[in-house]
RNA sequence: GGCCCCAUGGUCAAGCGGUUAAGACAUCGCCCUUUCACGGCGGUAACCCGAGUUCGAUUCUCGGUGGGGUCACCA
């Protein structure tokens, strides 16, 4: 077999030589040490958590190190294309503050080593799936469909490994007159890799490689015998091949992918070997499990946990550098830490590792977030997080824009509530939370909630609020306040103390406490609440009266 | 089924041959306290199993078990 005729054969049109693209996208001209990443999504519309955890990976690492962090479209797949998904992609990651050097923009594509999308490289590709012919490391294969269907249905039957390799791997005996006639004839063919992996020994006679993982450490598996396709009947390339002559040819030097990857290394390895090419560092991330209803660890999955989907935190209206610190802190395991000692630091000041990152599979913990987000939104700003409610609702909550929009003072007084000091409360997690925390504060929303106090006999109700309206004055201050309730109390035959009550539970119906519950109830339909008298200076003297009033029925 | 990855409390996890086996979340108790939060103190709770190497294994090796992944002209 002449492997040059047959490379012209099969690519006529291919005049760049491979030495060409090296000239065309040279090495970066970056430090020593610097790292290139990047995230290479394939536009299907949804980007999930585990996209996210990756990324954030990857920025830290590339920008760490000096280096670039780029965004690549996978788009070989025209089928799962979907209108308008790279747009989704690059905004909802824009959102938790991923942002990228180069590569895919939604103004279109910015760097020296684009096209950023796979689907414009076909040249590119294609040079190089021709200079593998002409090695005789590729060859052109014709099966169709059903005969590959045979071949499988006959290897389960001997059970021999399913797959086109050795034996099977009928194309490669094609002699170029019956590869000629078949292309006159206009039969679709792929190119596959002829792979120079050992076959007829049991895999566990075969060859090892070994791979140094930047998560893993050594990784050691049988050498590829697979005959992968590595250019698909429509002449564009599949993910093997696109990866390694991108990731070779836009100088990427650590790759960062989940662990599904980990059993097709070993074809992309002969690949890079057989090309030529310097292998990068690759770091194969674990998945993102959670634990179910029924108490079961498992897999993330896209149709039934809407945790796993972006959208979910950002309909929830989650901060997204809450989201952040804490995908931080199951990335890397030191992180934690950091923070307890750095809390006010930049996340960036954080020295991230991928020999840190786990390479088994981590939780996704909601309640762990939450707690993460009450830590994080407490060093917010409440004019911020005021700002950030207001558009999370626009979007979201429409319904609730208005109220939120028509008084910003008012809003960020109740924002602000019980958070000075040096024992800052910790009540906000996100906006679905936080509106539902603080509207009892808008009349449209407040409603009695809860139940008068056990201790208090529903003949004293009016009582209380009536001595409680009697003295009431809205320029006390909060001991001024307070004194007046502890007198209210003790008048009723309620402890002003809780400790008098505790000592002495038959002298006194109740304590001071239950006084105050009963009133904390009229003002704000609970019977938890931060402090009333803090609530009831946001109020304003005229809603705080109307409230009480109108509990007792005047 | 073949191959690969993973395995410390309920969860995330330190650990890298000798430790009272950290810490965080959750949980429970106490303190603070007019409720709830916040904060403080304390408690319950873990090295998957079996061999081997070793004076000594959570740590190293092998074999199981369990969980996960993958075996497409999808990525």
């Amino acid at each position: 077999m002449d492997n040059m005729k047959l490379a012209d054969l099969l690519f006529p049109n291919i005049t760049k030589t491979p030495e060409d693209w090296e000239k065309i996208y040279p090495e970066r001209d970056l430090p020593e040490g610097a790292y290139v990443t990047r995230l290479g999504p394939s536009p299907t519309g949804f980007i999930h958590l585990g996209n996210l955890y990756g990324a954030f990976a990857d920025e830290r690492m590339a920008h760490q190190h000096d280096g670039v962090f780029f965004l690549r479209i996978e788009d070989t797949d025209d089928k799962r294309y979907v209108e308008g998904a790279v747009e989704t992609i690059i905004t909802a990651l824009d959102y938790f503050g991923i942002s990228f050097d180069e590569g895919a923009f939604i103004d279109g594509d910015h760097g020296a080593y684009g096209p950023y999308h796979q689907s414009e490289r076909g040249e590119l590709y294609q040079t190089f799936a021709k200079k593998m012919v002409q090695n005789g490391d590729a060859y052109p294969c014709f099966l169709t469909s059903e005969e590959l269907s045979e071949i499988r249905a006959k290897q389960e039957e001997i059970k021999a490994n399913p797959g086109i390799y050795g034996k099977w791997a009928v194309s490669r005996e094609l002699t170029y007159e019956q590869i000629e006639e078949n292309i006159k004839a206009g039969k679709p063919f792929v190119i596959r890799l002829k792979s120079r992996g050992a076959t007829d020994i049991p895999a566990s006679e075969m060859k090892q490689i070994s791979i140094e993982d930047g998560i893993r450490g050594t990784l050691t598996m049988p050498e590829n015998n697979m005959d992968i396709v590595i250019l698909k009947a429509t002449g564009i390339p599949t993910y093997h091949f696109a990866h390694v002559i991108d990731d070779h040819f836009m100088r990427t030097t650590h790759v960062v992918r989940g662990e599904e990857w980990l059993s097709t290394l070993p074809a992309h390895y002969e690949l890079f070997n057989m090309l030529g090419f310097k292998l990068p560092v690759f770091c194969h991330t674990s998945h993102l499990m959670k634990i179910d209803e029924t108490g079961s660890k498992r897999k993330l999955s896209k149709r039934k946990d809407p945790e796993l989907s972006l959208d979910y935190y950002r309909q929830d209206g989650y901060f997204p550098e809450a989201v952040r610190e804490y995908l931080l802190t199951i990335l890397n395991s030191n992180y934690e830490e950091w923070r307890m000692e750095n809390p006010d630091a930049d996340y960036r000041e954080f020295d991230f590792s991928e020999s840190r990152m786990s390479g088994s599979g981590a939780l996704f913990d909601l309640v762990k977030l939450n707690d993460v987000c009450k830590d994080v939104l407490v060093k917010i700003p409440a004019e911020e997080i005021y700002s950030f409610l207001l558009n999370w609702a626009e979007k979201y909550r429409p319904e609730i824009h208005g109220l939120l929009a028509e008084d910003p003072d008012y809003v960020k007084k109740i924002l602000d509530l019980g958070r000075s000091g040096n024992k800052p409360r910790k009540d906000l997690v996100n906006c679905t939370q936080i509106f539902d925390f603080i509207k009892y504060f808008f009349d449209e929303y407040f409603e009695i909630q809860d139940e008068i106090p056990e201790h208090v006999p529903a003949e004293d109700v009016k009582p209380i609020l009536e001595g409680y309206l009697a003295s009431y004055d809205h320029s006390d201050d909060q001991s001024a306040w307070f004194d007046k309730i502890r007198g209210l109390a003790t008048e009723l035959g309620y402890a002003a103390k809780p400790k008098d009550f505790k000592k002495n539970l038959d002298q006194y119906k109740g304590h001071v406490g239950d006084v105050s519950t009963v009133i904390r109830l009229a003002v704000t339909g609970r019977s938890q609440s931060p402090d009333v008298w803090e609530i009831q200076q946001i109020l304003g003297e005229e809603r705080t009266v109307e409230r009480i009033k109108k509990f007792i029925g005047r």
